[in-house]
DNA sequence: GACACTGTACCGGCTGGACGGTACGGTGCG
DNA sequence: CGCACCGTACCGTCCAGCCGGTACAGTGTC
């Protein structure tokens, strides 16, 4: 029966990711209450035992929620990383994770482009269901911040970008006065040109950091 | 029964305001599943009778978090507003923002100074329980978006400031990755620096704007 | 190539329990 | 006595999880 999990799983794919996929648009449109198994099946086009052979429990499904977006959002910045336009300037992982935050995603594609909704459904699925799925998310946290932490610019400033990188995915998520068009990008560039105020400090062959040196 | 309100909310107040400091210590300890009537009433000392006497429905109990930490947080902004140091320097509402969002809180009276977890909780039960009371936390983030961005640093500083002062709020309230002690500091203050060295480029009296000017 | 057997994928009905809300009864204070 | 305030018992609903059953595709066996 092992030799033919690759097979089998080539089979099932579909129908497991349809009910994940099903999970998201639920909470994205009907919101926490709705998520329900029977909801989820429905959406999914499969019946609530259906859904139960791929997740016997509400938590598991969250929990594949969670770890498909942790997963999607490694992928999105390990691909932000190796795109960078000058790789020797310090400050690479955070303008990463910044372009990685700000990376417009397609509004039917949330699962392959884990981000905004489609990362918030598991996020408030958690906190709603099973507050102990939280680590998941927080252990992810942990690394990104350490990855980060190290990327040669210092913690404060690591955890500043980090932060307001973050602000547009809870805000774009949570509907809390989002920019858009022209803003948005403004936004992003504006974090990006913090960043590399800070590589300018941290590299010897700029200015020593603070601004009285003007 | 109009003019009895005074009379009445000074008897209540107590009693209520204990409802609502247990649904934020329900939530913070315990999770959002157990934010029920039942336990939010056995934790306040008060039987679920007498809850529903304060609050004849559970969103109302939410509505009435969610108005209380809206209130609480337009009181520490009005107040970081007036004690700013440089009052005649542009980004005075920014930074009333971003110090009250770093402001340190008493844990042990998380109503009257309503932060974090505190405000965590009526937001997290909005979004689980009755998504359209969200609205009224987005209608207060519009409002204060509005105010920052018409702080004379223009929209995109304004928007990009908020995020990251947002993110100590997220951050703490979840439980990702929060910055401590110095390091949470420096944050503050990096941010901090980044309204400054906005406020330089508006100000005609500092250098135009890039730092190339150098 | 008929047959029994096995594991996968899925279905639909059921139930036990929890929770929000109601009805009503009691208590103390003015 | 009346009213604000609170307790208790109860009801209707909803939902997670379980279970018996079905269809079917392989796989070996003779």
């Amino acid at each position: 029966m092992r030799r033919q999990a690759a097979k089998i799983s080539a089979v099932t794919r579909s129908t497991r990711e349809e009910l994940l996929r099903a999970a998201v648009r639920v909470v994205a449109t009907d919101g926490l209450p709705k998520l329900t198994l029977a909801t989820v099946a429905r959406v999914a086009g499969v019946s609530k035992g259906g859904l139960l052979y791929h997740f016997p429990t509400k938590d598991a499904l969250i929990r594949a929620l969670i770890e498909t977006f942790i997963a999607e959002w490694d992928r999105a910045m390990a691909l932000e990383h190796a795109r960078d336009a000058e790789p020797s300037k310090p400050g690479r992982w955070l303008r990463a994770y910044v372009r990685a935050s700000f990376a417009e995603f397609d509004p039917d594609d949330m699962l392959t482009l884990g981000l905004a909704l489609g990362d918030m459904a598991g996020f408030l699925a958690a906190l709603a269901v099973s507050p102990e799925l939280l680590g998941l998310i927080r252990e992810a946290y942990e690394r990104w911040h350490r990855l980060l932490a190290s990327d040669g610019l210092g913690e404060a400033t690591a955890t500043a970008i980090r932060f307001a990188a973050d602000g547009i995915y809870f805000a774009e998520g949570f509907g809390l006065a989002p920019p858009t068009g022209p803003t948005r990008r403004g936004v992003r560039d504006l974090i990006l040109s913090w960043i590399d105020l800070a590589a300018g400090a941290a590299d010897p062959g700029h200015a020593s950091g603070t601004r009285q040196a003007c």
